[in-house]
DNA sequence: TATATTCCTATTAAAATAGTAGGGATTTAG
DNA sequence: CTAAATCCCTACTATTTTAATAGGAATATA
């Protein structure tokens, strides 16, 4: 309820780890995997839909790898989020309108609406650089494990 | 992902039952079934969270049912949503610094905290008396099942 | 005393999440 | 040309969460 998967938090991860290596070589996932701390069979599932969405572009074979396929100001985390969940909506109602009965649901389905819309916003705001800046400022704090 | 579970949607449905019907006398969810098309069983099951968190008062016995414990302009939608959902947080780490490595989580777990908070600060704008009177003046639109 | 109600706990069915497994295809290096 | 490192694809499985049902005890009214 309410709560990113581990599809989202790892796919951010997983981003971040190519926006920091933005402009070198590909990223295998092997390596990424070590730094995470995630298999990288579990890796192949998340950078599959961020390759479908054009995130990222890949290198078969040996000294391949990911690398991103913008620069890493141009990336939101909504894409990212949007890519690896399917999408951002807080509910599925994808509006049936034969179905209308009952106003009362209609109000509760525009508050719904008007909160995904909210948090796609918010997520849009934020860029895989904006994250990079920030974590350079504040090095040597604490850390936490998502 | 991100998803509302029927808790958090149906939570709010019945909340503005009770609303519509503030003043008067206690409501059965027996009644609240029949106009929601919900199972009578399964509203037992949100409505002891929200009497938990004190947001409404239930009368027992014969005529008994629920009332709202404070006036709908004073009730928001995120206090229904934390009753029956638990928390509004999109990740779960409570923060355990014992864990703490890799600088890099911490800077999305920054992100997800923030993103929790503006969440749970916007549901908090909407009272229950904001979706009735909003009902009102849209009345015979089209509704959807949420 | 019969009935309408809240209240409490256990159980179950279905769906989503998280993760593993195996092997094919492609490219580079030697 | 071959071995190794890599991406790629599909299937499977285990765990957890969600959604819902079920049965009955406690309480109050008429």
């Amino acid at each position: 309820m309410l709560k990113l998967s581990t599809k989202g938090r790892y796919g951010v991860r997983l981003m971040l780890e190519l926006a920091q290596n933005h402009g070198g070589a590909p990223v295998p996932l092997s390596d990424i995997a070590v730094r995470q701390e995630i298999s990288e069979k579990y890796l192949e599932h998340l950078i599959a839909p961020l390759k479908k969405a054009k995130l990222i572009h890949s290198v078969r074979g040996m000294k391949g790898g990911y690398t991103l396929a913008n620069p890493p100001g141009r990336i939101t985390l909504r894409d990212i989020v949007t890519a690896v969940e399917g999408s951002i909506s807080v509910v599925d109602c994808t509006g049936n309108p034969s179905k209308c009965r009952r106003s009362k649901n209609c109000l509760t389905r525009g508050v719904w609406a008007e909160l995904s819309a909210k948090i796609s916003g918010h997520l849009s705001s934020i860029t895989l650089q904006k994250l990079i800046d920030k974590n350079t400022k504040t090095k040597e704090k604490h850390a936490d494990v998502n």
